[in-house]
RNA sequence: AGGCGAAUAGCUCAGCUGGUCAGAGCACCUGCCUUACAAGCAGGGGGUCGCCGGUUCGAACCCGGCUUCGCCUACCA
């Protein structure tokens, strides 16, 4: 029995009954079958650190529209949910905390107290997710959530590694790296900000050690980090200083070139400088680096601590060495003498006044200075050289195999390469795929091509103590001792589970065995000493011969691997690669092995279709999983790449919590309902650019809804000023002593409209649909607006059809709420009402009522899928069997359903034309009616001038003329008099006269006003047509075009004319 | 500094290969509590399409320059 819906739509009392309903029904699952027709996303995954935000609502709600839609349509549809462990995020979030709630550091807890807390930490937060992601309706298999330090994933890492550790393609290296001193440990140039410090350009003095006359004393370097000068090594100066600071462009004075041409010359003579307080004598390099515009023109070589000075030293290696004077802390090692043991910062100060007392320092030039940041701890960044793992990106001789093992196998260049070949429109795997960027291929292919041809390789160690250990025992040792070392070596070798590499002081790089013959044939020598690495792919193999290993003098790597190396084979370690029939998985998760004769979930649901981000990840993961699933399985991740806009405030920055700009989806949520959410979320994805949202606030003082974007900023960020009282509020939650408000944005006003609306609608429906029955019906003799209003359906459906296809969900919205609102509202619902009323009539206004409504809310169910679902269950009470022609296919679950089918025989233009001429004049008696003030239910005389196709039209269309403009009488004629007394109204190739209610004055002024806008509009037709060249050039169409639209304008001129001469 | 992109109504955005393309929603104004919905209905006003040139019979659209903003990459002794 049908209860009546209550008047507006309750979010809050809808959506959690509809999730635990999907939930209950396993609605989401996705299992391996039949069917051929497979759609996958693979989830990029939250990282464990807080909560989502409104960037995540932004794509989560977009692969959630995706996956509805395609689930919809039948095909096997998943959704692989989960999180990422983050590194040194998370690591950071809880070191944080650790120190803030018990006052501890990570020492304190030991490594394994740290990673035990991390991991309670996790499980609370991936369930917070979870319950948001599930809040906004996302429609993820939760069944088979992974999480990225897993078993199953753990497993698929190690596998990885150890692969391309055997073909060499990771190596360990000495490199310049962003060391963070508080988290002590190197962060990838992603996790950098720039930010400007109050600093100087200190210029000191190196003294030169037996000048010549007419040579200088002194050679003056500036720099910004003094303290970095104990690590120097060289001094350098440009091989050209004339010719290069002409080249600048920039002024240089006479006496500097001059000077530095005496330096350079010094140079070539090898003349050297001392280095003060540590007294070393360094060289004087000729290398192009330094910059005769800049600072002095000199500039101190600090290999260690610099990354243009690390290069320098890679050019001069053979004169130079480089030298580490910083602790992992931040303080300065024994290198630096006596400064050893202070801080940096300290350091610098008793540096500069060491200098300063021998008259070292030249001068001091306070200024800004911008200097890299550490995301992750807001510390200042040090450049320092330190042994780092290196993913090789570039080609390699010879090549390497790509998908070995797979039957999908290939060769490419490098792993780069491979990945830059992907994105080629015209390239194909061996299964036939490539990836294609939308919504505008070109452009983003671009990004990542260019990015990805730079081929730097990759850092995947991470001095951290969260996260995949890098599964590789190390240990140095002289040409003898490996000699010693052999049995266990050529042992370790024969294992197909173990690989190994040695890697001689002079470069050299081979496997054990090449390495010991090397030694023993004496073509390395058994004093040089050599880098043994050993890698092992299982836990288990390594656990058992780890005592050995040690005795041996190796030791296990004690970093771990950067978070997106685990990322980046998410497409396939969730899936249970290498093996999924032995994957370990919780209880309670779906399989992932092979079942009932179905392939396994890996070889059903890899490769994917459809990787759903912001552009800024197309390099940090893009191209590292496209590189990944090509290497590991021979084929791409996904075919499709959906490339969103990103949000940014009302000011056009992007939303951060900590500035306290952004909108939390939960209050949104809360505020507006989630359809609401998803519905504005999709009518802004228009694909072109980024979102705008502005944000509002609620005044904790007055009350008042404050333009967040007008407020003047408080004492600290994420603080704001009340511009009534002026008392300052919070909205970021880092201040205590502050009331604190809520942001949100007015623009979800509209989505909630809009459920609303589409409630009512439903309502209304609902309660004319009670005992509505299916009967096959014949389309063509239906009435003329339920032929219409499926002819529209139709159209819509095939709009929004073909514009999710093109990933443009706005339009998609657009052309679904045009015909919901403005069609099926705005005219349907009215046509019928009379139908309604007459028991005669009623059946099939019914019936057809109930087919537009099961339509329309398949069609809409995946942008607003929670009121939906609500209204489906209702409308299957109330109609249970629904249909035009043939009967729909039923679901009781709205998830579920068919997604609509396109009604060819629905489609009729000729009928939509005549509703629409119908829509002008009934629009223009409106206006009318508004212009004379006549009540709304009043009815009102009028005639219509009509002739010809119009005339047939309207006759066919005159009760729906009558009741929706409140005509009546209304009569159609192709001649009469007008009458004295009519207010008139031009409409196309008719004239409307609307009897009774003239007011001369008026109709003039509206009448002349119309005659106005026509002439000018016929005098510019004209114009074109009378420009010979427009005669001659344009198309002929065009110009015929133009011909028709000037005799229209001219009848109609003639018509207005005749009015306003009848007043 | 280089690369990419954007600038259209008060706000947020559409506008396909140049020709009924100057649009939508919100906001605003007027009138309506018309038995689905006032979170609604009906009607209305509002834009020199950032600026300057060019190409073209014709430019919001194509080209060049400029201004402003955003993003990415690099760099500053």
């Amino acid at each position: 029995m049908f209860t009546e819906l209550a008047k507006t739509y309750d979010p809050a009392g809808t959506e959690p009954r509809v999730t635990e309903r999907w939930l209950a029904a396993k609605a989401f699952a996705a299992a391996p079958d039949a069917r051929t027709q497979r759609y996958v996303i693979m989830m990029p995954l939250p990282n464990v650190t807080g909560a989502l935000h409104m960037g995540h609502a932004m794509d989560n709600v977009m692969q959630d529209l995706l996956i509805r839609w395609h689930r919809m349509q039948g095909d096997n549809t998943l959704w692989q949910a989960g999180t990422d462990h983050a590194g040194i995020a998370t690591q950071a979030v809880v070191e944080k905390r650790l120190k803030e709630l018990e006052g501890k550091t990570r020492h304190d807890v030991g490594r394994e107290g740290l990673v035990a807390r991390i991991w309670e930490w996790k499980e609370v937060c991936q369930k917070r997710i979870v319950r948001q992601q599930q809040a906004m309706g996302c429609s993820a298999d939760w069944d088979r959530t992974r999480f990225t330090m897993d078993p199953v994933c753990a497993r698929a890492v190690r596998h990885v590694f150890f692969r391309m550790f055997r073909e060499g393609l990771v190596y360990q290296g000495d490199r310049m790296v962003n060391w963070d001193c508080a988290l002590q440990t190197a962060v990838s140039d992603d996790e950098l900000y720039k930010a400007t410090v109050q600093g100087a350009f200190w210029y000191l003095r190196y003294p030169v050690i037996d000048p010549r006359p007419g040579e200088p004393t002194h050679v003056v370097v500036a720099t910004t980090r003094p303290e970095t000068m104990l690590g120097d090594t060289a001094i350098a100066c440009h091989p050209e200083p004339a010719a290069a600071a002409r080249a600048s462009g920039v002024e240089v004075p006479a006496e500097r070139i001059a000077l530095l041409e005496t330096i350079a010359r010094m140079a070539r003579d090898g003349r050297r400088v001392r280095l003060p307080l540590a007294g070393r004598e360094l060289p004087i390099l000729l290398d192009e680096w330094a910059r005769p515009e800049m600072g002095s023109g000199c500039v101190k070589i600090t290999p260690a601590h610099d990354p243009n000075d690390y290069d320098v030293w890679q050019r001069h290696r053979d004169r130079i060495g480089a030298l580490v004077v910083l602790n992992p802390d931040g303080t300065m090692n024994a290198a630096a003498g006596r400064f050893a043991g202070l801080d940096r910062f300290a350091a610098r100060q008793q540096v500069v006044a060491a200098l300063a007392t021998e008259g070292l320092v030249e001068r001091i030039e306070e200024r800004a200075i911008e200097v890299d940041h550490s995301d992750r701890s807001k510390t200042v960044i040090e450049p320092l050289l330190s042994r780092q793992w290196f993913v090789h990106m570039g080609d390699v001789p010879g090549g390497i195999t790509m998908g070995r093992g797979t039957g999908r196998e290939f060769r490419s260049p490098g792993l780069a390469a491979a990945a830059i070949d992907a994105a080629r429109p015209g390239w194909r795997s061996p299964g036939g795929r490539n990836v294609t960027f939308h919504p505008d291929p070109e452009r983003y292919a671009k990004v990542y091509t260019a990015w990805l041809a730079e081929k730097r390789d990759w850092c995947i160690s991470r001095q951290l103590w969260w996260g995949h250990r890098i599964p590789v025992w190390s240990g140095s040792f002289t040409g003898t001792q490996l000699l010693a070392l052999a049995p266990i070596l050529r042992e370790q070798e024969r294992r197909d589970d173990a690989a190994a590499w040695v890697t001689f002081t002079g470069g050299r790089r081979a496997t054990p065995g090449q390495a010991l013959d090397a030694l023993e044939r004496g073509e390395e020598a058994r004093e040089g000493r050599a880098l043994v690495n050993l890698c092992f792919r299982d836990e288990r193999a390594e656990n058992a011969v780890a005592p050995l290993l040690r005795s041996a003098g190796l030791a296990p790597d004690p970093d771990v691997l950067d978070t997106w190396f685990s990322s980046a084979i998410w497409p396939f370690s969730t899936l249970g690669w290498p093996d999924p029939a032995t994957a370990q998985i919780d209880p309670g998760q779906s399989p992932l092995a092979s079942r009932d004769g179905h392939p396994d979930a890996l070889a059903y649901y890899y490769p994917g279709s459809c990787l759903v981000t912001g552009r800024d990840i197309i390099t940090l993961w893009v191209a590292r999983m496209t590189l990944m699933g090509l290497y590991v399985l021979g084929d791409v991740p996904f075919t499709d790449v959906f490339l969103h806009a990103n949000i940014q405030d009302g000011k056009g920055e992007r939303m951060s919590k900590s500035k306290g700009n952004g909108v939390d989806p939960i209050d949104i949520i809360e505020r507006y309902g989630a359809d609401a959410m998803r519905y504005v979320l999709c009518e802004m994805q228009t694909g072109t650019q980024d979102i705008r949202l502005p944000v509002q606030v609620l005044s904790p003082f007055g009350g008042e809804v404050l333009e967040l974007a007008a407020l003047a900023p408080g004492s600290t960020v994420g603080t704001y000023r009340d511009p009534k009282t002026g008392r300052e509020f919070d909205v970021a939650g880092n201040r205590t002593d502050l009331p604190t408000a809520k942001t949100f944005s007015e623009r979800f006003d509209v989505g909630r409209g809009f459920c609303n609306k589409l409630w009512n609608a439903a309502r209304f429906a609902l309660m004319n649909l009670e005992g509505t029955g299916f009967t096959p019906l014949d389309c063509a003799a239906l009435p003329g607006e339920d032929r219409w209003i499926l002819s529209r359906l139709a159209r819509s459906a095939a709009e929004a059809q073909r514009a999710l296809q093109e990933y443009n969900p706005s339009a998609a919205l657009g052309a679904l709420r045009e015909f919901f609102w403005s069609e099926l509202c705005d005219w349907y619902l009215e046509l019928i009402k009379p139908r309604m009323r007459d028991a005669g009539r009623a059946p099939v206004a019914r019936q057809v009522l109930a087919a537009t409504l099961d339509q329309t809310l398949r069609l809409l169910h995946p942008f607003v899928p929670f009121v939906t679902e609500a209204l489906w269950e209702r409308l299957r009470e109330v109609a249970p069997k629904r249909g035009i022609t043939e009967e729909f296919a039923d679901s009781e679950l709205l998830v579920r359903a068919a997604w609509p089918r396109p009604e060819a025989a629905w489609r009729d233009t000729g009928l939509e034309e005549r509703f629409a001429l119908l829509h002008e004049v009934c629009t223009a008696a409106r206006e009318i009616r508004a212009r004379y003030a006549l009540a709304p239910g009043a009815k009102v005389a009028a005639t219509l001038r009509a002739s010809g196709a119009s005339a047939a039209a309207l006759h066919s269309l005159a009760d729906a003329l009558r009741h929706m403009a409140g005509l009546e009488p209304l009569q159609i004629a192709a001649e009469f008099a007008k009458p004295k007394d009519a207010a008139t109204a031009v409409v196309r190739d008719t004239e409307l006269f609307v009897l009774g209610v003239v007011d001369v004055d008026k109709e003039r002024g509206k009448l002349g006003k119309e005659l106005e806008q026509l002439l000018g509009r016929i005098r510019g037709t004209e114009g074109k047509l009378a420009n010979p060249g427009f005669l001659a050039k344009a198309q002929p169409e065009v110009i015929e075009r133009e011909r028709g639209l000037l005799a229209e304008l001219h009848s109609r001129a003639e018509a207005v004319r005749r009015a306003l001469a009848g007043l």
